[in-house]
DNA sequence: ACTATTAGGTTGATAAAGTCAACTATAAAG
DNA sequence: CTTTATAGTTGACTTTATCAACCTAATAGT
């Protein structure tokens, strides 16, 4: 009844944070969903990811990623280390507990796509990336 | 670089949110974007929507439906009606002035999708509709 | 080199959005 | 006609988002 794009989108995403949320309540409950998706940028980025690295990637307010890295920093799931190239800046690492976190979220994240694959086939899901892509670029034009 | 579906859903996802909110700016600065979508809705219920209705439509939870419509109330942007069908609830209706500011919310709309037609084909528009309700239920597969 | 401007990050304050439990009043089921 | 479920409200709180002021280090302009 409802089947504008945007409409569906909205659902989709819905539907995926609701997934992922259920899933990542099974990680870590003290910890927020957003700070997770931290933990995931950090453990991605190969231990030379910065605060706005994190901003960029996440889309989110640097005071904002400044709290969020404090948390992780309290609870001992990341190090800062001096940025050899920034004297501004740090350098963020995974510690083992935030490694093992990190792999369970892409164990969660794997989970999904294997679930997407069960019901897409590959070319169905590089043409929904590309439009997905292509969207993104059609908005962002002025 | 990184055109995994999951990520390029939440890049347009944010280019959209940007969009819509740099425009939902000029209709009206008192009243957040969430209250604008809850304008939305009861514009397109046609004089029967209730309170649990945009529960279910906008997935929030009833407790935050009810100090949105607080506000739309306040702004005089709403009217309640007694329900015939149940005491308990009420019918929720623009007044002239939610009515306006409706007008402006479907002209955004309106715009948004101009520009993806732009850009896609119809086709590709209903492919990716397609795509995306498929995935919602792929997902919400238990 | 030396000032001016930019960039990375921190802090404070506050708004917007989301969550959950307890509660009132009707409605519906048994 | 009593249990049970539903529609909505209220309180309390967490999470996410926003914005300005600020500090320090980097970089540009002259």
């Amino acid at each position: 009844m409802n089947n504008k794009p945007v409409n569906t989108l909205f659902e989709l995403v819905h539907a995926l944070r609701k997934h992922m949320y259920s899933v990542l309540d099974n990680v870590n409950s003290t910890l927020s969903p957003l700070h997770m998706q931290v933990v995931k940028v950090i453990g991605e980025g190969g231990s030379d990811t910065t605060a706005q690295a994190i901003s960029f990637r996440l889309h989110k307010d640097k005071a904002q990623v400044t709290r969020l890295l404090n948390a992780l920093l309290k609870e001992s799931l990341i190090v800062k280390q001096d940025n050899p190239q920034d004297k501004r800046s740090h350098l963020l690492q995974l510690t083992a507990e935030g490694a093992r976190i990190y792999a369970q979220i892409m164990a969660l994240d794997e989970q999904i796509y294997t679930r997407l694959r069960e019901d897409f086939t590959e070319q169905e899901l590089t043409l929904f990336a590309e439009l997905t892509a292509r969207m993104t670029a059609s908005l962002n034009r002025t």
